[in-house]
DNA sequence: TTGCCAAAACTAATGGCATTAGTTATTATA
DNA sequence: TATAATAACTAATGCCATTAGTTTTGGCAA
């Protein structure tokens, strides 16, 4: 009927992608996807190398725009406001993208090097949001890896349903992070001299 | 050779826990399950439903070894020692069985009884160690989101080698907890009549 | 002790998947 | 217009889960 459609890598990503936030990642194969194109799964190895490939290329692609969503998010904030922004951010693309995002936690032992950086430059986004705070040394990585931790923890939770109750979810996260910068708050000042006699 | 091996769903439920400890989840088939017990595949069903029932039943396996871990873990202790305590037994829990932390994560949509009903006992529990504090209604639900996301998220990062940096990640956590329970505070005193003049 | 039967383990077979090898045919370009 | 690169194809292999149907065993009742 019609040979050459002319598929390259983009658009088995983008098609991919789509399979992964409308069905889940579990349902990205080769087979799913070639069908999605019309086209015979061998077809697909002209433009990548097998499933672990395209999976790996998946996560690199969300990561991607995981990391331009966040970037806009906190332009031209800083503090807490711009803390209030990044969390946000991040809950809503997980929220749009829940099949995107399982990528990211399923990708295999980021040996890849593109996703080494990318994933790289997330953290650094988060450490220059949390470098308006002052934090110096291991106080700086701390920080970075309890903002990161309740940003996955909390979206991963709720793209498994696992938040029952009624209540908005927003204002859960909301709640977190203002915890947490209570958090960074007592942390500042106990580094600078400890003028806080801390909580009993 | 050694027909009747006598094989039952425990046996079968341990193996298969050895098996995603040692090799992950993803290694976790009827295959090499059948292959770890010395047996052929399909002697497999006549003790367990097929390899979906065995992921859940492996959830449900995992899910009721944390509890009793975190339940153990509280025992006897009340207040932000208790919180510390929660923290460090569930993250032990995840170092110590990685396969099986992952288990609980690939659950097929808690359809299942068993698995709704441990699931719920472990928030129990959470719930049980915040109530401590007096918060009242949804304040109570937010802080037990709060803690959740924070302790699944830090194990499931730490899990994928996420914190490339050479420090602690006892420390991290346990600071992590501390920015919390600073919040928890927080909130505390606004929901008393707010004698707090909040942070600017 | 003997014989029976429930069920544990088996072999054989099916279908889906990823992957490889080798073929056809189209498109760009020389 | 002819050729070379390559997109897409068919055919085939091997692994996996699963089902059907068979063999064999071990406990239990007569």
């Amino acid at each position: 009927m019609s040979p050459r459609i002319g598929l390259d890598e983009q658009t088995l990503l983008r098609a991919a992608a789509e399979l992964a936030d409308e069905q889940g990642f579990e349902a990205v194969t080769l087979a799913s996807l070639a069908q999605k194109l019309h086209v015979r799964s061998p077809s697909l190895y002209n433009h990548i190398e097998g499933l672990g490939a395209l999976r790996a290329k998946l996560a690199f692609y969300s990561l991607s725009i995981l990391y331009d969503d966040l970037a806009a998010a906190v332009e031209g904030l800083e503090g807490d406001e711009a803390v209030y922004a990044l969390g946000a951010a991040y809950a809503a693309y997980a929220r749009r993208h829940p099949g995107l995002y399982e990528a990211t936690l399923r990708a295999p032992d980021r040996q890849e090097n593109e996703l080494e950086r990318v994933s790289s430059e997330i953290v650094g986004l988060i450490v220059g949001v949390l470098r308006y705070y002052g934090l110096e040394g291991d106080a700086a990585i701390h920080a970075t890896r309890g903002l990161r931790s309740i940003l996955h923890g909390f979206s991963s939770i709720e793209r498994s349903r696992g938040f029952g109750m009624a209540l908005s979810v927003e204002v859960s996260q909301k709640l977190l992070i203002s915890a947490f910068l209570a958090g960074i708050h007592v942390m500042k000042q106990e580094e600078t001299g400890r003028p806080n006699p801390a909580a009993k």
